[in-house]
Formats: C-alpha cells, structure tokens, sequence
RNA sequence: CGGGGCGUAGCGCAGUCUGGUAGCGCGUCCGGUUCGGGACCGGAAGGCCGGAGGUUCGAAUCCUCUCGCCCCGACCA
C-alpha cells in the first residue's frame, strides 16, 4: 500500500508520541476539545458522547441485572459534610470547588462540587435505612463530579467529568466485601466483553487506596506506551460512613449497628483508555460495541449515471444493515447498526484513510464491479490500515454475517490487546533490572516482589516513577510464590503489580 | 505554583542568531483532465508577523513590558 504520508495537518502518530498523538487523535476525530471556558473541563463532542451513552447503556444493563436501581442525589454538598469522615476530607479538601455565594449573598455555610457522594448519600442513607429488612440497598448514580486537580488531561483527568457511582449499604462486612468484589468483576468483565481492553483486577495498597475506605479494589489497563490506567474502582468503606452518618439499622435480635457500606464506579476515562488501548498508527481503532458508526459504505463510480445506480444500491444496502441488532443475545438493550453512506465528492481513497482514522470498525467498498456481480468488497479496520484483507462476498451473505463479522472484529481486538498485555508484562528481579525498565519514560507491567511497606512504596516511586498499581487477586498475575522485595530484599509473599501510572 | 518551549495566511511551518518593506506545504477559489488507496496541470485569492512601548533612516528580526497557548513537574479517577 501507499505508504502513510506525512502531511501537515493530519496525524502522524508514533508510539513513542503517545501522549501527544493521543490528544491529537481524539480532536481530530471529533471526540472531545478542552473547555478553555473552566480550567481543565471538556467539551465532549457528538461522536465522543455517543460512545459514553453506549457505555452506559451496556454498564447500566449490568447493575440492573444485579439488582441495583438508578437515583440521584444533590450536585452541592454541605462542606460540613465532607468533613465528618477524616481520611475522606483529608483526601479530597485539596481539589474541592466550592460554593460561597448564591441569590446575591454570602452563604451561611460553604457547599462543595461533589468530587464524589460518599457524604450526602450517606445523609439520606440515614433516613432511608432503620431495619435489616432494608438492607441491602443498592443504589446507583449517573452523574458528573469535579475536582480541582493541579494538571488534567482530556479524558484522563478532566476537572469536571461524567462518571456512574454505586453505593450500597448491607447488614455484615461479609456481604459488603461480596458486593465490593462482585462489581469488580462486573467492571472488569464489561472492559473485556465490551470495551476489548483486558485488566488485571487486584487490591491497591494503603497509600492508593480511596481516601475513606478500608480497602479497594481495582482494574489496571495497560496503555501503548506501557503506562498502567486505573479503569474502575470498587471500594469496601467499612462502617467508616456508616458511623459517621449516622446510617444505622436493628437487626433480627433488635440490636443497633452501624451499615456496611461499599462504593464503586468508572468515568469518561473509559473513553480515553478504549482509545489509547487500541489506536494505531493510521488513528482510532474502535471495538464494533462501544463504535458510533459501525460501518461506512464508500460508493465507487467514474461517471454521473454510474453514480446513481452506486448511491441507489449504497442506500438499499443502508436500510438493510440498520435493521440488524448487534446486541448479545441475552441483553435488555438492541444495538442497531449505524451505517454512513459517503456520498461526498472525495477520491476513494481519501475517503479510507479519513474513516480509519475516525475508528471505524467495517469498510464497504461498493463499485460498478461490484454492482454487476451482486457482490460487496469489504475490509475490516485493522486489515485495511495494512492494505490487506479485502474480502468480495455476494451482498446477501454479506448482510447475513455482517454482525457475526463484527463481533468476530471484537474478539479479534481483545486478542490483540491481551497479546500486547502478556508482552509487555515482565517479572523482575533486581533492582537494576528495575531501574533500566522504568529510565526515562519508559515503562511496562513489571511482576516484582514488595516487602508490604509503605516506606518502601514511596522509595520506588520517588526513584523511578513507578508504582504499585495494584496486589493482584488470585488468578491475575503470577501464581503467588514468595519471594524477596525488588528494592529492600525483605520477605515478600508474591509479586505486586509495578507500572508508571496516568 | 515552579522548569522549558511556542505565538508569522484557514491549518502546519520556515525566516529571527547576522535588521533592508513576507515565504513554503496543505487547504480554499476558478478552468481542464481525472476518479477501485490520500489525483494532476494551469491560474487566483489570502498575513498591519499575539499586543504595547522603545532603539534605528528602516524592525517579524534587537531591547523592555504584557497577553495567550503547549509540554514537563508537584496533586489525582
């Protein structure tokens, strides 16, 4: 094929850009802008937002289906409220907004932009919760958050993002830690199945954990670039809000306790981490189930009366793929295929290259050949940024496993990432081995032995940049051998999840 | 808030060191030939060089101040 041309103006990614290319990418394909208006906010754009509803749509399927319903709660937050919980206040009061003036005059008490609702959920919860027989409740909220951080990245670390949080109170620790590992999965299945970004699921140490919670669980993505992203958190909170809200219940025997509670959730980050899991060097590669536009039928004529038969056939083949469901069989949802017919007045191949940087999964080509022998040529998104993988097939075979394609496309996707993960990912030993993986901006998975404290934690950090991203559960990682830790040669247990972090 | 870098045509840049009335590519517009992987030829339009002040016969270029943007670091989903 041509080889990709460098062009001012269009993008010319490499991997060792990522950051750079990254951002490039996603204002190129129309996904998102900074807000300039409000210090680290973003615009997300139509074709960007649609993926985030998709997201939604299939997570939301998901908690329904473990017995969660959707509310909500205030965007203002007494700052009183924060303050009730030590560790939370003392994590979050660095990057609250907060409001002080309302109808023209001072307010008697401040409120905070909820960096997150921990707090005022736990309000209600209160009123809400008096007996055993009302647990568990399980509520989910759709909701934007902010927090004032010191340097944002789109996607990554807006100011203002859009996010689902998950709140639960229960009866006993036990049933709280079940919650909290169940919707780790849910997360961590839902990256896999729907987004093709494999994670490793694992418990963050004391030092990351969430500012309030007695433990948290997590998944770890692996970016291009070696770089871990934290796509999803679930969190046992203890009876920490519990008592600092007062949420209490009598039990079977009539006796007073304070709830369990867990929280958990996942943000416009996903978005971000989909993009940078899977673009390549000709742009965005998007998995069929998160896609806006699944396919693109490029029409192909020399003339003007070719050229309305093309479009006639383009469009007949149009309103045949957008009555097919591309949903899982067993969903509570239908995925119709969106299908764009480009009729703009463009050289094909120009054409191409625009779609495949936009991620579009599935290319139809459609030609006058094409036309008379009832057939369709068709390229999938990363076969086609190679040149290869042109396909003719009759269109109607084509309509009749064109979901089969895409899907086959999804797991195709998720292989890719799993191969990528599984290079990447290195066991180390020695500390010099440790430090040549982590020089200057390089990084990986690297398996190493910690000897659990918190001085050591911050050492490894301060020396290299990386950190423990996370303990991993069992069957994630290494079988657990003991061994000595890769800094102070102290005993281990097993080996800890090591990566520079976004 | 620290450390770097950059503001010149719609976009991407050169020109700045060594002052002499502004250049390239892409895009746009017009005409023609083209159209199954980023078309080609010919012609045209488009910039008070981020802003203010200064030095000079003369400033995109030197000096001072100012505004804006980007990257890196501290903080973090």
């Amino acid at each position: 094929m041509a080889k990709h041309k460098e062009q001012p103006g269009k993008i010319t990614p490499r991997e060792q850009d990522y950051p750079q290319w990254y951002q490039d990418v996603v204002r190129e394909a129309d996904l998102a802008e900074p807000a300039k208006v409000v210090k680290g906010c973003m615009v997300i754009k139509p074709h960007g937002f649609a993926m985030w509803e998709k997201i939604q749509r299939d997570l939301d399927a998901r908690f329904k289906a473990t017995g969660h319903r959707n509310a909500y709660f205030p965007v203002l937050v007494p700052q009183s409220f924060i303050a009730k919980e030590a560790e939370h206040v003392e994590g979050f009061a660095p990057e609250l907004a907060v409001v002080t003036h309302a109808g023209g005059e001072a307010l008697d008490e401040p409120y905070v932009i909820r960096p997150t609702s921990e707090t005022i959920i736990g309000h209600f919860f209160a009123k809400w919760i008096s007996s055993y027989r009302d647990l568990p409740l399980l509520i989910n909220q759709w909701a934007n958050v902010m927090r004032w951080e010191k340097r944002t990245r789109l996607f990554l670390r807006t100011t203002e993002f859009l996010w689902q949080e998950g709140h639960t109170a229960h009866a006993s620790h036990d049933d709280a830690k079940v919650e909290v590992r169940r919707m780790l999965d849910v997360y961590g299945d839902f990256a896999e199945e729907v987004l093709a970004m494999p994670v490793i699921r694992g418990v963050k140490t004391d030092s990351e954990k969430f500012a309030g919670a007695l433990q948290s669980l997590c998944i770890e993505a692996l970016m291009q670039d070696g770089k871990a992203l934290q796509a999803g958190t679930s969190h046992d909170l203890g009876q920490n809000f519990g008592k600092a809200f007062g949420v209490q219940f009598q039990d079977e025997t009539g006796a007073l306790e304070h709830v369990w509670q867990t929280s958990w959730g996942v943000s416009t980050r996903l978005i971000g981490g989909l993009i940078m899991t899977h673009g390549d060097d000709n742009g965005l590669v998007l998995p069929p189930r998160v896609a806006p536009i699944h396919v693109v039928i490029v029409p192909i004529s020399k003339n003007d009366e070719q050229r309305a038969k093309i479009m006639e056939a383009a469009h007949r083949l149009q309103a045949k793929l957008s009555d097919i469901d591309l949903a899982p069989a067993k969903s509570r949802y239908r995925d119709f295929l969106e299908v764009v017919v480009d009729d703009r007045d463009m050289r094909p191949g120009a054409k191409y290259y625009e779609w495949e940087q936009r991620g579009v999964p599935l290319r139809v080509e459609l030609g006058p050949r094409d036309l008379e022998k009832g057939q369709v040529c068709l390229r999938m998104r990363v076969d086609s940024a190679a040149g290869e993988g042109k396909v003719f097939l009759p269109e109607d075979e084509f309509v009749a496993t064109v979901a089969a394609r895409l899907m086959t496309f999804q797991s195709e996707l998720l292989r890719l990432a799993r191969a990528r993960l599984a290079a990447r990912s290195v066991e180390l030993d020695t500390w010099e081995e440790f430090e040549a993986a982590f020089a200057g901006d390089k990084s990986s998975f690297a398996w190493c032995h910690w000897d659990g404290t918190r001085e050591t934690e911050a050492q490894i950090k301060e020396r290299t940049k990386a950190t423990i991203r996370c303990i991993p559960l069992p069957g994630y990682g290494p079988a657990p051998a003991p061994g000595t830790c890769i800094l102070s040669g102290k005993p281990s247990p097993q080996r800890v999840l090591m990566a520079k972090a976004y």
